[in-house]
DNA sequence: CAGATCTGGTGACTCTGTCACCGCGCCTCA
DNA sequence: TGAGGCGCGGTGACAGAGTCACCAGATCTG
């Protein structure tokens, strides 16, 4: 299917976890406070698609503005299967993070980069003090928080009372690019529909019989995306 | 099972929200802004277990701030299956109540009272005037919301990531009198597990085999709730 | 007492998810 | 360049989860 780049990225990305860790050792030795004190003179926040930017138990260096690129967080169970949260997209807000801040814990869930990104971080000092201050950044906050909450509402509903076929429409259309083709594994389809690999496999040939779907080497095609549609909203 | 009361109680129930939504058409001939009309000038507000304080769709008349008893969220889907989201304590916020607030929308699930409640009621711009002004009560707020944020994350781990029976042994520790006795229906318990009654039966009356538990008229007995608790972190 | 309603038990399914094992294609490195 | 490693996906056999239909007992209601 024509995904080598993901092993590719996923190694640059331990490299760059590495070299901030190692940094931070360097400057603090403490790797868990490596960020806010590596972080909070920079306003200015980079990293490149699949570098880690938190994992659950880590401490959080202050809040992200996104302005460009695309965040990924996950949730792994202890048997090792993963389920996708949300995405975070310029404008949004990184709802693990806001927890953090506010409650002043630790993370609760992984964070990968999916597309290089790039924006302000605001240490969580100054976090506090914005948000009492800035009547504007605050109701964007909030509004994002609420939007975020929507989601995770929806996906508790996806997850608890709708069938799996209805799950892997709506992943589908979701995931597709403009050509009409969704460049993702099985495996990563496993993890959006909060699922098994195997069984995405079996249901997505099932697809294919019936013509809805085309499997083919640079991805999925939808064949017919009404009849997903109509899927994605059964049960 | 002795829980004769429920039924007792639903109807009560049911004749409160009638009549409220009878008084509604008589002020103001819009069932949906009843609420805010009724009580925008009521700071104090009580309704009596069982009633429904509200339902997906309806508009928000303002916070709650709780004072006394508990109000169940829960999510129906379109089989007609339940899930538990949360429960709201005093002092605790209504995430529905917040995002509803905060976006300005609709509810998305139903609350109904579990516990006689009382409390005052915020109507919606007094609410976000007093979040702009009072800084105690913001960060009450928002500590509150990051607290809920925690419990629906945990929701999707428990319903994604968890077997059955972890979730159903977690259900009860959580839900069990100073006795050491369950007092809820099996239809209750799917609702909780987010699964169906007749799987829990079955479930609960292997436990009953196992000794773990005894299914008693008054209740469920938690027999061993030491292996209930090691049950509750498996997988 | 008859009927309605809520509750829980059970058999017989179907749907979901897992495990193990296979083959394929691509990369790496000696 | 050929052997090994690895990520990906397909499949059979099985186990776990959930559904449906139907039954019986308990409790209320009139």
């Amino acid at each position: 299917m024509g995904l080598r780049k993901r092993a590719l990225f996923a190694s640059s990305g331990a490299d760059f976890w590495m070299r901030l860790a190692l940094l931070g050792r360097l400057v603090s030795g403490v790797t868990n406070r490596v960020w806010s004190e590596l972080l909070s003179t920079v306003g200015d926040f980079k990293a490149p698609k699949g570098a880690t930017l938190f994992s659950p138990g880590q401490d959080c260096p202050g809040f992200l503005k996104l302005k460009q690129g695309c965040i990924k967080v996950t949730l792994t169970g202890s048997s090792g299967r993963e389920v996708v949260l949300y995405r975070v997209h310029p404008g949004e807000v990184c709802l693990q993070t806001f927890t953090c801040l506010i409650k002043d814990q630790t993370y609760a869930a992984e964070g990968v980069v999916e597309e290089d990104i790039q924006g302000d971080l605001i240490p969580a000092g100054k976090f506090h003090q914005v948000m009492e201050q800035d009547d504007a950044f605050r109701n964007d906050v909030l509004t994002s928080v609420a939007l975020r909450f929507s989601e995770y509402q929806q996906l508790i509903e996806d997850v608890a009372l709708t069938g799996f076929d209805a799950r892997l429409a709506k992943v589908l259309l979701r995931l597709v690019d403009a050509t009409g083709i969704v460049h993702v594994t099985h495996t990563a389809l496993a993890a959006e529909t909060a699922s098994g690999r195997a069984y995405v496999s079996r249901r997505l040939a099932e697809f294919a019989r019936r013509g809805i779907v085309e499997q083919l080497a640079e991805g999925i095609r939808l064949c017919k995306p009404a009849e997903l549609a109509q899927i994605s909203e059964q049960k």
